[in-house]
This record gives C-alpha cells, structure tokens and sequence, in this order.
DNA sequence: CACGGGCTCACCCAAAAGCATGAATTTGTC
DNA sequence: GACAAATTCATGCTTTTGGGTGAGCCCGTG
C-alpha cells in the first residue's frame, strides 16, 4: 500500500475522530447523555472498520494478483528440482494418485511418497494441488 | 449464511458494547476521564469493525475474485456445475484444503465435502488434482 | 577414499480426502 | 402453494496424503 493511502486513511479517521469529540459535547452529550454519545461513537467507528477493512483487503487481493507475474518471470527452474522430483510433480499436475505414479515410473509407493515430500520441501508448500498451482506460477508446469 | 452464525454475531456484539459501558464506568470513566474512554471504545469498534466487515464480505470477494473465469467461458461444455460448487473448483484449484474452503465460504467441512462430491460427479473424476486438470482443459478455469 | 546428493524403499502415525447415506432448509419456478 | 434444485450439515467408514525417521545403493567431486 501506497504511504499516501495510509496518511490519508490516517487523516479521515483522525478528522472522524476528532469532530465528535468537538462538536459533540455541546449538542449530543449534553442532551441525551454520555450512553447515547459512546453508542453513537460505537456504531460510527463500527461502519469505519468495516469501511476500512474493505479498503485494506481490496489492496491486498491487487498486491498478489500482481505479484504471480514478476515471480513467474523471475525465477525459471529457481527450486533446483531433480530429474525424478519433476517427473513426480508431472503426474500430481495430471491429477495422478501415488499409487498411479508409482506405476508409471516402476517405483515403489514409498518412493513416491518420498519424491513427493521432497518437492514440497523445496516448493515451500503442504499439499499437491498447491504444488501444481506454485509450479505453474513458477513457470515449472505449462 | 446460517441463522446461528447471524445471532452468534449479534450477541457478541452485544455483549461487546454491553460490557464496558457496564465495567468501564467504574475504573477507566472515572480514572482517565470520558474522552479517553470515548477513545477506547472508538478503536474497539475500529477493530471489531474490521472483524466483522471481512466476515460479511469474505463471500463476495471469493465470488466476485472467480466468477471472471466461468463468464469467460460461457459454460461451454455445460457440465451443468452450480455457484458453489464453481466456487469450491476454484478453492481447490488454488491448493487450499477442504477445511481452508470451508472457513472461507463460511461453511462446515461436511458442507464443503458434499459440493467436493457432487463436483467430482459432475466432472467424472476421482481426486481434486483430476478436477484441477479437467476444469481447465474444459475452459472452466484459466 | 570420504563426503554429499540423488534415488530407492520401508515403517509408523496423523491428517486430509473421499464415499455413502440421510435429512433439514432455502430458493427459484411453474 | 407445490415442486425441483440447490445448499447446508451430519455420521460412519475407507482410502489417500503427508510427516518423520532410518537405511542401503550409486555416482561424481574434492
């Protein structure tokens, strides 16, 4: 997020904080009491924070969409992946079990179980359909 | 979103505004004076604000953030898949858990398991990696 | 030769995913 | 309002995955 944002976020709340705090102990304090005045204060800030929170999600959802690009641009075979390790991550791409894996490469299931941990390992992540999504981001999958 | 979650929401609320203004009169109101405790309550309801505006809206973002792949298609093949089963597509297709998809969709792992199901139907697969992969080579995802 | 890396396999345990079934509730349509 | 589809949730069960550990084999490098 951009400092701008964040100063001008910084000076709508204070101003909201502010004038309330001014305006109201002469009108709204005095006339119904500090219970309506401290609900009032409550329910505004209520809507600021959700106001707020959109604000501060929406930038975040445009930081990672833009971020997929310069990685997959930056870094072509990053991970060090060994011969058998991409083989393995070909079969999870095309939606292939251990088990099914296993036979395709003549190996044990364990091997594969191996193999597989390993990829995870260097692709910092905990399951395959998150293997295959980091690999395409990565450039590693077509 | 279910009724429980709707209620559950309100009496925490409640219970939230209830509370200082009951305790706060006591110690802070009198030790600090009011505008420290307007202050206090300004930057709780600042941050339950927040809470609860990503609560409300986590639905919508996740709609609004992959409804753009299936109006891209046109629902070509028709494999006839309904909103939130598209949804869900998507959750896996990202490599999240079925428990991660559940939080997000706010909704129950079973519930989550059920459109897994009915999807993996629709689709004629067998494992999320398999959905994966035949979404996009029907033009379901990108 | 010793060392490290890659490949192979095994075992155990825990978590996640998947299958089948039933049921209540909501929603849209006729 | 009736009906179908969609959505939600649950329960019990099996299979698959994932994590951790250990170990034997081969091969290239220092």
């Amino acid at each position: 997020m951009k400092f701008g944002t964040i100063l001008l976020y910084g000076i709508v709340l204070g101003l909201i904080l502010v004038l309330p705090a001014y305006f109201q102990y002469q009108f709204m304090f005095m006339t119904y009491g500090v219970e309506w005045h401290i609900g009032f204060i409550a329910l505004l800030f209520l809507v600021i924070g959700v106001w707020v929170g959109n604000q501060l999600w929406a930038n975040r959802k445009l930081e990672s969409a833009q971020n997929t690009p310069i990685v997959r641009s930056g870094n072509p075979g990053a991970p060090g992946l060994s011969q058998r390790e991409f083989e393995v991550l070909c079969g999870i791409a095309e939606g292939l079990s251990n088990q099914e894996i296993a036979s395709k490469m003549h190996v044990s299931l364990n091997t594969v179980k191996t193999h597989v941990a390993n990829l995870y390992d260097k692709l910092d992540v905990k399951r395959r359909t998150q293997a295959v999504q980091v690999a395409k981001t990565l450039g590693l999958l077509s």
